[in-house]
DNA sequence: CAGGTTCCGATGCGATTGCATCGGAACCCT
DNA sequence: AGGGTTCCGATGCAATCGCATCGGAACCTG
């Protein structure tokens, strides 16, 4: 055997750099050239670990998915909340990336977002990470109170924060205000449940 | 004087074929020659028009936004409701653009809204129809419950809103389902209120 | 150490981009 | 009718794009 890579390695060094890129230009603004400069790679090696560059976006958008949906599982596990319904706030507020320094996330999710409207194949990877937390968000509301439909209490919950995500990016919110109204409608959830 | 040309009506005409490339192909897709191919009109028309793609691009999210703004305050006027909280409803069901026939819209608010992300006189644009929309809402919302935070929940209900808009797209709901779950926040608001 | 295999950096290519340029058509006023 | 002005279509241009190509460096195996 000759020669050896670690791919997935590098596959991920490429992705946080097309996710950089993203984030300062957006996705209009990612070249095959750039990348391989920010990854402090070739040309070469970029079109070695991707075939083409839509391959490399839809691998970057499965990252970032799994870094959001993964530190909102692990949100759970490391800080058991004090009850049922903190658990969701927790969670909620790591969901919606509004705090400064998930600004950088918001505005890639929500590049990603946008493109996935006119493209089936990003919106199928979408969809998987959007289907993780309100599947994770449903399981809390349901433990949290019993007495509303926590399906439905999940999915408004993640399109609330999913519009509020998008109000402070554009600078229509100031991420306190949208984190106040995020957990005004929590608190109503509750005392309503 | 010699020849004239009514400027404005030409560039809504090429406003109107930029809006419809982006539905089709996203923002990406957007160049002067398939503008000026769409709008049948010449390169040089566009130029003229617009001396940078960037100036053509804020003309047609402004264009965009008076749409959906002044359909918001049009429906206000023309069907009056019985109550005002109807009133809230219709209004959000018009901005809100959940149903089929404003699916091209609803795109192309996506992409805008992306672009504005790292784009700060985008993002302008935006807010201004942001700021009239929940100023509409905020009044209505005061009409029909003076008992709540008419501000908060216009704003609340704006992001949710729009958060809807977005997982509707990309097919993580149904149009159907989003309208409910809309419905269903804003009955939740008047029982509280 | 030799051979073979994997990897990649450099370079080239055709296509496409936004924008500049300019000659002449179109038009109004006198 | 003719001069002056506005407008625009065609064309050119430099820059940039994604992708293909390939010679040689890097490395493991025997």
């Amino acid at each position: 055997m000759p020669k050896q890579v670690d791919h997935e390695e590098r596959r991920r060094r490429i992705a946080e750099a097309v996710c950089a890129l993203i984030d300062s230009q957006g996705l209009e603004g990612v070249t095959l050239r750039d990348v391989a400069t920010r990854a402090e790679v070739s040309m070469g090696a970029v079109q070695r670990c991707f075939r083409t560059k839509d391959e490399m976006l839809r691998f970057a958008l499965d990252h970032i998915g799994e870094q959001v949906t993964g530190r909102a599982h692990a949100r759970l596990v490391a800080a058991p909340a004090q009850s049922a319904a903190s658990a969701v706030g927790h969670v909620v507020g790591e969901v919606a990336l509004l705090r400064e320094e998930r600004r950088a996330e918001a505005r890639i999710w929500l590049a990603f977002l946008a493109a996935a409207a006119v493209n089936p194949s990003l919106a199928a990877s979408l969809r998987s990470s959007y289907a993780d937390l309100e599947g994770l968000l449903t399981r809390l509301v349901a433990e949290a109170s019993g007495s509303v439909d926590a399906r439905r209490e999940a999915r408004t919950v993640l399109a609330l924060a999913d519009g509020l995500t998008g109000h402070v990016l554009i600078g229509q919110r100031t991420s306190e205000e949208a984190e106040e109204l995020l957990h005004a409608h929590l608190a109503r959830l509750w005392e309503a449940g």
